[in-house]
DNA sequence: CTGCATCCCCCTTGATACTG
DNA sequence: CAGTATCAAGGGGGATGCAG
């Protein structure tokens, strides 16, 4: 790749991906497969059901994930990552591990003067 | 890597790259290298003087970018990409590329079906 | 040239209550 | 259990004007 911002394709990705709770789905469903609506509701403390359906259903209707209806008397929905979103798990493992040395590097300012 | 979510790294990536124009600075000066208030200003038709300032000042506290000012009767301040800023760059390409590929598909979707 | 301050709008998020 | 509707609040982002 020589040049990267042609048409900020990056963009594209950033959208996706933004939204205060959009990436902790990803993961979850990345990581432990098919959810509950609850079940991904009791995983994220402090969402609430509005937006945790408001950022379903972008997901949803950005073709990342699937939702399956079950016509039961308790409703059942389930939440899955479909192909195309398992082709994001790149970016985001990309994006953890630089998280992870961020944090590392904040930490290791306060030890580094001092070490010895 | 097995799990990553523990404790959300992507969100510290994710928090460095939101913002309107925060990854097209970036792009900007991962490419080209050290640039001038107006020539970054000049770059993204439609930003304005307070968004490119603050959009440089949270690069430059995160230590993503540095910011060189020169003492002199025209005022000039540099920008430019730090080590650390650098370290972005796979996320950017990661990045680069899914939302490349995202768009090829969207573009694909009218055409399959009438080729031939 | 570069940057700050102010005012304003709107979108995102959040709290709560209600429905099938 | 899953989802919608409504109302309120906060902050990001934009336009403009002033200052060093």
């Amino acid at each position: 790749m020589d040049r990267i911002s042609e048409n900020c394709p990056v963009d594209d990705a950033l959208g996706v991906l933004v939204g205060k709770w959009k990436h902790m789905i990803l993961l979850y469903l990345l990581q432990e497969g098919t959810k509950r609506f609850n079940e991904l509701k009791r995983m994220m403390p402090g969402i609430t059901q509005k937006m945790l359906t408001k950022q379903l259903r972008e997901l949803e209707d950005e073709g990342i994930i699937e939702r399956k209806v079950y016509a039961q008397v308790p409703p059942k929905v389930e939440y899955s990552i479909t192909e195309y979103g398992r082709s994001l798990e790149p970016v985001l493992e990309a994006m953890h591990e630089w998280g992870a040395k961020h944090t590392m590097q904040k930490d290791m300012q306060q030890g580094e003067n001092k070490s010895s």
